[in-house]
DNA sequence: TCAATATATGAAGGATCATTCGATTTTAGG
DNA sequence: CCTAAAATCGAATGATCCTTCATATATTGA
């Protein structure tokens, strides 16, 4: 990431011997593993200093606060990921466009689900937990109210039609919540609204619905 | 929400004069206030009822406990943009599907957008604030990476080649969350996976790139 | 007007937690 | 083998926070 940290997120001091490296390592490790399995209010410095197997005072070695930790282990993640996709990218210069997107969801898409405690530990939302159930009932009423919808269009085809309202569902919200996430300008969030638009109904166009 | 709350999540007791409605009213938006301007880990019991004029006492008359006020603040925010995506798909029932994904996508983009405080403040992640570098930083990594390998390809379109960038890049990471977010089984994540790129190879084809 | 009920208060208890620092152990390199 | 630097340890500190409860105020309905 070229973004340089805030200084007052900056890591403390950088591991020179090899069990240092691995001590920090072990940081890393137990901070997704307590994020999983407790949630981030029970995410604790002495905590993941047990689960990881070192002191408390060898995580402030490494880490001044326990909020520089959060960003150094997301900062890690995205790094990786990002190298990835332009890995991919650079492998597909001046190929046809179909190979391009085939190559771009593939490599976002594996990398994210490849190590899929880690993206689940990063994405988890301030309520937590519980969270779930909302999460499943909020998409079942979706699932129900937009395929009832669908299946009472005069042109719909009845072949695919829980899946193409499954993956219309998926790629609405989840472009929503990512124009969000990158805080892009109203202008320019109100043209990929229109992109969006546009895309749905060539997708379903061809795919039955 | 249909979700019958986990019994520990339940609202302790009812309002039933017109001040409490106020005072639980005031509660709610005084959770969203603090979230946004001080983030997950400085929300606290005390600094919520300050802002919102009552004392914590008053707080745990109507919510058991901390988190109870979380879920239900979420429960609320949920149940509202369900409902108005509900109304839509009713209002479209036996429609042309170009005015079904016209409606779906306006409805639910405009319930986000409407009160975007809301959405960003329950949005926030684990890692907070700070956050938002690494997620700018990586936006532009991502555009750079595609954006090239786009223009590289012998049947690129340039007119537009800028937004049916983001918008590509939009849809994807965001669909990947969504459904990640969605915990469905891995046969329909695949299945989705191959819509997507269906969709995003019409898209290409028929808006330049 | 007057009890019964609903609502509000906030100091205090008890628990948890982030962070420090002086002491100890381990490693590298001469 | 020996010493300086690196790494580790963990009890203690001080602060913050959740939650309770005894008390006080407000509202309702008769």
């Amino acid at each position: 990431m070229d973004a340089t940290p805030p200084r007052h997120l900056n890591t403390r001091k950088k591991p020179r011997q090899a069990r240092s490296v691995t001590t920090v390592e072990a940081i890393f490790e137990a901070t997704i593993q307590v994020l999983l399995s407790e949630g981030i209010h029970r995410l604790t410095t002495t905590r993941v200093a047990e689960r990881a197997g070192v002191s408390v005072g060898t995580m402030y070695q490494y880490f001044p606060h326990k909020q520089a930790l959060l960003y150094a282990l997301n900062e890690r993640y995205l790094d990786l990921l990002a190298e990835r996709v332009e890995q991919a990218c650079r492998a597909h210069h001046g190929a046809v466009k179909e190979s391009m997107v085939e190559a771009l969801v593939t490599t976002y898409w594996q990398a994210k689900t490849e190590r899929s405690d880690v993206t689940r530990a990063l994405y988890n939302s301030v309520v937590e937990l519980d969270n779930q159930a909302l999460i499943d009932a909020f998409a079942k009423r979706m699932d129900a109210a937009t395929s009832a919808m669908l299946k009472s269009a005069p042109d719909a085809d009845y072949a695919n039609i829980d899946l193409v309202n499954v993956t219309l569902l998926s790629v609405i919200f989840g472009t929503v919540r990512n124009v969000f996430e990158r805080n892009l300008p109203g202008s320019e969030q109100e043209a990929i609204r229109r992109e969006l638009v546009t895309m749905c109904l060539g997708y379903l166009k061809t795919s039955g619905g």
